[in-house]
RNA sequence: GGGCGCAUAGCUCAGUUGGUUUAGAGCACCUGCCUUACAAGCAGGGGGUCGGGGGUUCGAGCCCCUCUGCGCCCA
C-alpha cells in the first residue's frame, strides 16, 4: 500500500477535476491503453459518428461521445479488445459554404476562381480548422484509438468512394439522367430528399383569374406561389367535377404572360382542396412535371440556378423569386385578375445546410436506384440481425426502406470527391465511368471506336458526390476494406459491434451505411444501433448555436469536471428520448464525484502512518454488514450487467450511483466507524472497505473514467498494466447474494430510521443519548437483533437498549411499529404529547386505510375463489400483519393517556 | 393526408410478461443539524390515484376501444 505518497494532508477537501484530468489523458495515452490491433481476444470495434472536420465539439456531440466511451471502457474492462475509431467528415457542403463565405469577406468571389484554386483555400481552411474536434474530445475523456485516425477526404477513403461509384454503375445500380431535383439556389446544387427539411409556413393562397379564350367567362385557380403562373402551360380540373366539365378542351390564358394554355382533366386534382382548379406548372413542381408529362405538356423552365427569373419568364428577368412573388401579386391586382388573397398554412421545403428555400427543378444528376440495395437491408433488421435500441425505431427505418426513393448523388460543389465520368461529346451517352483519365482513355477509345481520341477531348464531370456517399462506407473504409477487402484489420473488426446515434440521421447513415455493408461486403455493419436522443433546453428547444441557447461543453468540464459533465449528460438520457438539459444535472455529477473523494478522504485518514493495507474483499465475513454489502455489490453488478444489455446506461448509472451514496457512504462506511472519536477504523475494516472500494471503482470507471483512475492509483501502488483502465469489470458472485442478511440489514434499517424520526419530531438532538426498548414479539427476531445491536448502538446514541421478545415498556414513551417490531423511547418529560398523539393517530389512519383495500378484496368472493393461492394468501397476510400493527399502534395511544 | 410514439409527484423520468404491503427515483421544496470523510454535506418531512371516458378481468398505471393534448418521421 502506497500509504507513504498518499497522505492526508496531500487530500483537498474538495475533488478538483482540472488537477488530474489532463494527467491521466496523458498516461494513458503513452502507456497506448487505446490503440487496439487485431488478437486473439474477442473485438469490440466502433466506429465513431465522424464529425465535420471544421465543426467544434457541442451537445450533442458531448452525448455522442460519452455514451460510446463508456461502452468501449467496459467493453475493454470486459477483457474485449476494444477498439474505437475516430475520425472526420469532410462535410462536403457545410464546408464549402464556409469556404465561400471566407472568401467573401476577402473580396473573393467562388466564380472568380479556378477550381484548383478553391480547393487550395478550402485544405487551407481545412487543414486550420481541421482536427480541433477530435482535440476537444479528448478532454471529455474520450478513449479512441487515435492512431487510426480516419478523414473522409483522404487519400485512401477517396479512392474508395470511387471504386464504390465504379462498381454500382458497373452492375447497373448508378444511372444520369433528367430528373425532378431539390434545388438550393443559395448553395447553387442538388440536394437528396433527406437533406429537405418542411417547415410549417404562414403563406398566402392567391385566388387568380384565367380567362377563357372563347368567351368572358374565366377560372379561378388558387396557388400560394404565384410568380411560377410564368411557366405554367395548363390548367387541370378533375373530370368528375360537374362544375368545370364544360371547360374541358378548351384554352385559357395565363394573366401577365399572356399564354394560351389547354384545360385538360386528371384524377390526380383534389376537388376540394382551393377552386379545384389546378394550375400545371411542370419545371417547377414535382407534381406537375409527372402530369405534364402524362399529358405531353411542354417545360418551361423559368428560374436560373441563384434563384432568380430567367429570360425565359420574360418578365421581371433578373429578379429574385420572393421580390417577383410581390410585383406580381401587385400586378394582378391592378390587371383586375386577383380575386382574393387567403392566410394558410403550408409546409415549405429548407435546405438543412443553408436553410435557404429549395425549389423543385428540372436537373441532369447522378442516381443511385435504391430498391436492391434496400432489401437485405430491411431483412437484417427487421430479423433483428441487426438491433435498433430502442426498437421501436425499427417502424420508421421500415417505412422509410418499403418507400425508398432514387439517391441523387450529385451535387453541384467542389469539396469532396469528383465523379469518375469522363465525357467525349454531347449526346446523352458520352461519357465513360473510369478511375483515371488514362483508363477512361482507353474506354472511350474502345465506345467511340476512334483510336485517335486524346486525352485533352476528354472533360471530367465537374460536379462531386453526396457526403454521406462516402460516410455510408465508413465502418468498412475505416479498416480499408475497400481498397484491401481481406487485410487482417477489416476481418477482424468487421463487423463492428455497436454504432451510437441519434434518430435525425437513421435515413442519411445509419440505414445507408447497413445497405453499403451489404453491398460490399455481403455483410452488416454493426451489430447494434443505439440510439440516443436531441439535447434540449429546458423549454424543449434543440440546443443550437444560433439559438445561442447551448453551454460550451469545454466551459460545462472546466466547471464541473469531465466526470461531473459526463454523469450530468447521461443522468437523463434514456436510451431514445430526447435529453432536457440542465446545468443542475452537471451539478449533481460534480457533487457526486465530491462524494466518492470524500469516502475516500475517509478512507485515507484512517491509515495509520507506514502500516500496510491490503484491500480485500469481505468474501466469508460473519458480520452482516459485510454480508448485506457483498450482497448489495453483486446484486447491483449484476443488473448493472442487465442494463448495458439493454442499451440503458442511465439507469445503470443511477445503480451504482445509489450503491455508492446511499449503501457504501451512509451505512457502510458509517459502520466502519470505531466507537472512540478520534481512534481509527480497525484495520481488517480499513482492507475490506478498501475492498469494497475498489470494486465500486471498478463499476464506475465507464462513467467516470479520471476520479476512477486517480483513485484506483492511490490506493495500491500500481504496476504498469494495472491501471483502471485495463483492469477486469467485476464478476457477479452469486453466492455472495444473501437475501437473508439483505432482509436483516433492512430491519435494522428500518428501526434507526424509526429512532431518527423520533428524535426529528420531539426535537432531540442526535447528540443525547436515549433509553431504547425493543418489543420483538418473536423469539427468533430478538436474537437476530440482539445479535447484531451493534449497529444501533453505533448509529444511535443510546444510554440503553433492551431488545426482547416481550419486553415491559413504560408509561409515556414516544413510539413507533416497524414491520410487527414495537418501539419505545421513554422520553417523559421531553416529548410533546399531544404530537406524539398526532403522530400515532396519523398511522393508525395509514394502516386503516390499507385494511379497508385489503378487506374489500377479501370479501369479494369471486377473488378468493379465482385468484390464485398465493395471492389470496398474501392478501390474508397483509390483514394480518394489518391487524396487529394497528393494536400496538392502538395500545400506544392508550398509553399516552 | 399517412406512419410512429408519448401523456405517472412542481420538474425530468422508472414502473419489465396485469396481483409483496392505498405507485418509485433524482432534482426542487419544507424542518432541524458544521454528528470522528463530505454544507458540493447529514437527518427528517410534505407531495401524485397514474390525461378524460368506456371496456376486458376476481384484480389494471400496466391489456382493448374512444376522446383530448403533445411530439417526431414521411408525403
Amino acid at each position: 500500500m502506497s500509504t507513504d505518497s498518499t497522505s492526508i494532508n496531500e487530500l483537498p477537501k474538495q475533488f478538483d477535476p482540472l488537477s488530474i484530468e489532463s494527467k491521466w489523458y496523458s498516461y494513458w495515452t503513452e502507456k497506448n491503453y487505446f490503440h487496439s490491433e487485431p488478437d486473439n481476444r474477442e473485438p469490440f470495434a466502433v466506429v465513431i459518428p465522424p464529425p465535420n472536420v471544421t465543426g467544434v465539439l457541442h451537445m450533442g456531440h458531448m452525448l455522442n461521445n460519452t455514451i460510446q466511451d463508456v461502452l468501449v471502457r467496459r467493453a475493454r474492462m470486459l477483457g474485449k479488445n476494444a477498439c474505437w475509431v475516430p475520425g472526420t467528415d469532410h462535410a462536403s457542403i457545410a464546408t464549402e459554404a464556409k469556404v465561400v463565405q471566407r472568401l467573401r469577406t476577402k473580396g473573393i468571389k467562388k466564380s472568380d476562381l479556378s477550381r484548383d484554386d478553391f480547393m487550395k483555400h478550402a485544405w487551407e481552411w481545412t487543414e486550420e480548422h481541421g482536427g480541433i474536434i477530435l482535440e476537444q474530445l479528448k478532454k471529455l475523456g474520450a478513449s479512441c484509438d487515435w492512431e487510426r485516425t480516419r478523414f473522409t477526404l483522404e487519400e485512401d477513403l477517396s479512392e474508395a468512394v470511387i471504386d464504390s461509384f465504379i462498381e454500382l454503375h458497373q452492375r447497373g445500380l448508378i444511372y444520369r439522367g433528367l430528373r425532378m431535383i431539390n434545388w438550393d439556389p443559395e448553395a447553387k446544387t442538388a440536394l437528396s430528399d433527406e437533406e429537405v427539411i418542411f417547415k410549417e409556413q404562414n403563406s398566402r393562397f392567391y385566388h387568380i383569374k384565367y380567362k377563357l379564350t372563347d368567351s368572358d367567362d374565366f377560372l379561378a385557380i388558387a396557388t400560394t406561389r404565384p410568380e411560377t403562373i410564368l411557366a405554367d402551360v395548363a390548367v387541370c380540373v378533375n373530370p368528375n367535377d360537374e362544375r368545370y366539365k364544360k371547360f374541358i378542351g378548351k384554352t385559357v390564358i395565363v394573366p401577365v404572360i399572356e399564354r394560351e394554355v389547354p384545360v385538360i382533366a386528371d384524377e390526380y386534382v383534389e376537388m376540394e382542396f382551393g377552386t379545384g382548379c389546378l394550375k400545371i406548372t411542370p419545371a417547377h413542381d414535382r407534381n406537375d412535371y409527372d402530369i405534364g408529362q402524362k399529358h405531353g405538356l411542354p417545360v418551361i423552365d423559368m428560374l436560373e440556378a441563384d434563384g432568380t427569373l430567367s429570360a425565359e419568364a420574360v418578365h421581371y428577368v433578373g429578379k429574385d423569386r420572393f421580390e417577383v412573388r410581390k410585383l406580381i401579386a401587385k400586378d394582378l391586382e391592378e390587371a383586375g385578375v386577383l380575386i382574393k388573397v387567403e392566410d394558410m398554412q403550408n409546409k415549405i421545403g429548407y435546405s438543412e445546410r443553408t436553410d435557404v428555400v429549395i425549389e423543385p427543378r428540372l436537373s441532369l444528376q447522378w442516381f443511385l436506384n435504391m430498391k436492391e440495395l434496400a432489401k437485405p437491408a430491411l431483412e437484417h433488421v427487421e430479423n433483428d440481425e441487426i438491433k435498433f435500441h430502442p426498437a421501436k425505431f425499427k417502424n420508421s427505418y421500415r417505412h422509410w426502406m418499403e418507400n425508398i426513393q432514387d439517391w441523387c448523388i450529385s451535387r453541384q460543389l467542389w469539396w469532396g470527391h469528383r465523379i469518375p465520368a469522363w465525357y467525349f461529346g454531347e449526346g446523352e451517352n458520352d461519357f465513360v465511368i473510369a478511375k483515371d483519365i488514362d483508363t477512361a482513355l482507353e474506354f472511350a477509345r474502345e465506345k467511340t471506336g476512334n483510336a485517335q481520341l486524346q486525352p485533352a477531348e476528354l472533360k471530367q464531370d465537374e460536379d462531386v458526390l453526396d457526403t454521406w456517399f462516402s460516410s455510408w462506407l465508413w465502418p468498412i473504409t475505416v479498416f480499408d476494406g475497400m481498397k484491401d477487402p481481406e487485410n487482417k484489420d477489416i476481418k477482424y473488426y468487421y463487423p463492428t459491434q455497436d454504432l451510437v446515434t441519434a434518430p435525425e440521421i437513421m435515413f442519411f447513415w445509419v440505414a445507408r451505411m447497413i445497405m453499403a455493408g451489404y453491398a460490399f461486403r455481403g455483410e452488416k455493419p454493426f451489430s447494434n444501433v443505439y440510439y440516443h436522443g436531441i439535447v434540449r433546453d429546458k423549454q424543449r428547444r434543440k440546443m443550437s448555436k444560433s439559438l445561442g441557447n447551448s453551454p460550451d461543453p469545454l466551459d460545462l468540464i472546466k466547471s464541473y469536471g469531465a466526470d461531473g459533465t459526463r454523469v450530468g449528460m447521461l443522468f437523463s438520457s434514456p436510451a431514445g428520448n430526447d435529453l432536457l438539459f440542465d446545468e443542475a444535472l452537471c451539478e449533481q455529477g460534480r457533487n457526486f464525484s465530491n462524494k466518492i473523494w470524500n469516502a475516500f478522504r475517509f478512507l485515507v485518514m484512517n491509515m495509520e502512518e507506514g502500516r500496510s493495507y491490503t484491500p480485500k474483499l469481505p468474501k466469508n465475513s460473519d458480520l452482516l454488514v459485510d454480508q448485506w454489502m457483498m450482497s448489495r455489490l453483486n446484486q447491483t453488478t449484476a443488473a448493472m450487467n442487465e442494463d448495458f444489455d439493454r442499451y440503458r446506461l442511465n439507469e445503470a448509472l443511477q445503480k451504482v450511483y445509489a450503491l455508492v451514496w446511499d449503501d457504501f457512504c451512509d451505512w457502510y462506511i458509517e459502520l466502519c466507524k470505531s466507537d472512540v472519536p478520534g481512534e481509527k477504523v480497525p484495520a481488517d475494516r480499513l482492507e475490506s472497505a478498501l475492498g469494497i472500494f475498489e470494486a465500486l471503482m471498478k463499476l464506475l470507471h465507464p462513467f467516470m473514467p479520471f476520479i476512477t483512475e486517480e483513485i484506483w492509483h492511490h490506493i495500491r501502488q500500481r504496476d504498469q498494466d494495472q491501471a483502471l483502465i485495463v483492469s477486469s469489470w467485476p464478476i457477479v458472485q452469486n453466492n455472495a447474494i444473501n437475501p437473508e442478511s439483505e432482509e436483516t440489514f433492512a430491519l435494522i434499517q428500518q428501526l434507526v430510521s424509526a429512532l431518527r424520526n423520533i428524535r426529528a419530531e420531539a426535537n432531540v438532538p442526535p447528540s443525547k443519548p436515549i433509553d431504547v426498548i425493543i418489543n420483538t414479539h418473536n423469539d427468533e427476531t430478538t436474537s437476530r437483533l440482539n445479535s447484531e445491536s451493534w449497529v444501533i448502538n453505533k448509529l444511535q446514541k443510546l444510554s440503553s437498549l433492551n431488545i426482547a421478545t416481550n419486553a415491559e415498556k413504560p408509561q409515556l414513551v414516544a413510539s413507533a411499529v416497524v414491520a410487527g417490531i414495537e418501539i419505545s423511547v421513554p422520553l417523559a418529560g421531553l416529548i410533546d404529547l399531544d404530537k406524539e398523539r398526532q403522530r400515532i393517530e396519523k398511522e393508525i389512519q395509514r394502516f386503516e386505510g390499507f385494511k379497508k383495500g385489503v378487506e374489500a378484496k377479501l370479501s369479494n368472493e369471486s377473488f378468493v375463489s379465482r385468484a390464485p393461492e398465493a395471492v389470496v394468501q398474501n392478501e390474508q397476510n397483509k390483514l394480518r400483519d394489518a391487524n396487529s400493527n394497528l393494536e400496538k399502534l392502538r395500545e400506544q395511544l392508550a398509553s399516552l393517556g
